[in-house]
RNA sequence: GGGCAGUUAGCUCAGUGGUAGAGCAGUUGACUCUUAAUCAAUUGGCCGAGGGUUCGACUCCCUCACUGCCCA
């Protein structure tokens, strides 16, 4: 304590400031010590688990109250809570599975052992070994005989009964997070349920997962601006993938008639609750079929995730019930302009619509064609609105690059894109596979492009690809991130995300 | 990039222009079926950083940092 002492006249510099500690973080210290002066390894290398908490449970339900059983179990895990009652001590140990209490009598483990017990804290990872029994109030109960230290904790656990809700910690050291709030591992598991479950529904189509470059020498297959980065040994300048979408074409044209990636891109825009930097994409691509069977497809995964994952097609997000069930409703962009924002665009001039966008101040470049004007009043007037699942079909041919011109109308795009909650969860279409129409496509983007998003030049390899032909293609891209936090209830894509990008601290 | 809100003990949160509070965690003591254990006592704060106004600022003003939400 002495070496704490400090004159109150004169502040702490910042470096005594910085090298006071808690009383609690000194308290764990002591105990460290104290134990390691005790021949008390504070480090272990392995602990022999009888089972998971809740397995150890499961096979003893049938105990009776004030017999203990006669099989040996040994648990192992994070103490959470304890609670001293003089000779003995009620106790919890959390691992994976669950939360398990535990009971240690200074007559059943001894004087020394129960005075060394005193020195673990809450936070240390401990193995205990005894029998299982039930306690008055019912609750199955491990009477310890031996108790390990596993690990020894040196930092304070966030708080037993609030958790720890500062979401800036949460974000940043998320394994506090995952400690403190049991949800959130639940929202983690079913992140990875649905990427598993998504992969099943695909390989037993007979798809093909794939990986395709993270970094182009082109960023192509999306609007958006990239991440640059640089490669040494070949003085070359590199951009973390904005999209997959050529290169998995690529692979149609090479044969792979049905091939999926699900995985990473990465997009230098602004953050959001919908918007991180980098994001996971499930992308796919499937011969010999249209936008309308991508579409189906679409629908077909959605609808299995909420069967398997959830065991219900009605969600509750954000307050909002959401009914998943099929077949989902499909309007053309202008028709649900028509039906959602009560204008009839078909019988509207470029003048008059651009007046009816700059009265909501949006902001038009010059040469805007058409079917950026008629995308423009879909984002203002009709996305918000799409609560329930709905397909958005017919795009317009100038904002659709990658997609086939519609075999009746050749002023709208084979495209379609799915919307929940007011958000586009997907986009699909019949992939366009005239090289010279897209050539031509590619070089009216970059002639369109004024906030850098599109790339200065041509990917003149994807091209070729196509002149070797490719055969007719649907193609679905569906945001993974998104589906969670439907299927999670979460409000922020962070919350989906275990290590959300932070600005550096 | 713009607007609004926030930042107080390890955690969850109060608070007022007059020298900072609770609960949990910690420490000490009591307690051999408790479970947000209980009871008693107690430690712990550059009140986000910097500047200004003031006799006096955690509080009012400005700048900055970080976070959340809304908008672009």
């Amino acid at each position: 304590m002495s070496e704490h002492d400090t004159n109150p006249e004169t502040p702490l510099t910042p470096e005594q400031h910085a090298a006071k500690e808690s009383e609690v973080i000194r308290s764990k210290k002591d105990n460290l010590l104290f134990l390691k002066e005790h021949g008390v390894l504070p480090y272990g290398y392995e602990f022999k688990r009888t089972g998971l908490v809740e397995e150890v449970k499961a096979r003893n339900t049938a105990a009776v109250e004030g017999v203990d059983g006669t099989v040996q179990e040994a648990i192992a895990g994070r103490l959470v809570s304890i609670r001293e009652h003089g000779k003995s001590t009620f106790a919890n140990v959390k691992d994976f599975s669950g939360s398990m209490q535990i009971y240690i009598k200074k007559d059943v483990v001894g004087d020394e052992v129960y005075s060394l017990f005193k020195k673990f804290d809450i936070g240390d990872i401990v193995g205990i070994t005894g029998v299982v029994f039930k306690t008055r109030t019912g609750e199955l109960t491990v009477k310890a005989s031996k108790i390990e230290l596993l690990t020894k904790s040196l930092l304070p656990m966030p708080e037993k009964f609030h958790g720890l809700k500062d979401k800036e910690i949460r974000y940043r050291k998320r394994y506090l997070d995952l400690i403190a709030n049991d949800e959130v591992r639940k929202t983690f598991e079913i992140r990875t349920k649905i990427t598993k479950e998504i992969r099943n529904f695909l390989d037993a189509k007979g798809f093909l997962e794939v990986e395709t470059p993270m970094m182009h020498t082109i960023p192509g297959g999306a609007k958006a601006k990239p991440f640059t980065t640089h490669h040494n040994a070949l003085d070359m300048e590199l951009f973390m993938r904005i999209a997959p979408e050529l290169y998995l074409k690529r692979l149609i044209v090479g044969g792979f008639e049905k091939v999926y990636e699900i995985n990473r891109n990465f997009r230098n825009e602004g953050l959001s609750i919908k918007h991180n930097p980098e994001f996971t994409m499930l992308e796919l691509y499937e011969a010999y079929t249209d936008y309308k069977g991508v579409m189906q497809m679409c629908e077909d995964i959605v609808v299995h995730l909420a069967d398997t994952i959830l065991g219900t097609r009605v969600i509750e997000y954000q307050g909002e019930k959401i009914d998943m069930s099929p077949p989902w409703k499909k309007v053309s962009m202008t028709g649900s302009i028509k039906e959602y924002g009560g204008i009839d665009v078909d019988n509207m001039s470029d003048a008059d619509i651009i007046e009816m966008l700059k009265k909501k101040e949006i902001q038009i470049r010059a040469g805007v064609t058409r079917g950026e004007l008629v995308t423009l009043l879909f984002d203002e007037f009709v996305e918000a609105k799409l609560i329930q699942p709905v397909f958005i079909t017919d795009f317009p041919v100038e904002v659709s690059p990658l997609s086939k011109v519609n075999r009746s109308n050749p002023k709208i795009a084979e495209r379609f894109e799915p919307y929940i909650f007011g958000r586009e969860i997907g986009n699909g279409f019949s992939e366009l596979n005239d090289a010279e129409d897209q050539e031509a496509r590619f070089r009216a983007q970059i002639e369109m492009d004024t906030h850098g998003e599109v790339a200065k030049t041509i990917d003149e390899d994807y091209v070729e690809a196509l002149k070797y032909g490719m055969p007719p293609a649907g193609g679905l891209g569906m945001g993974i991130d998104r589906i969670v936090m439907f299927f999670t209830n979460a409000a922020s894509i962070r919350d989906v995300i275990l290590f959300p990008l932070m600005r550096g601290k």
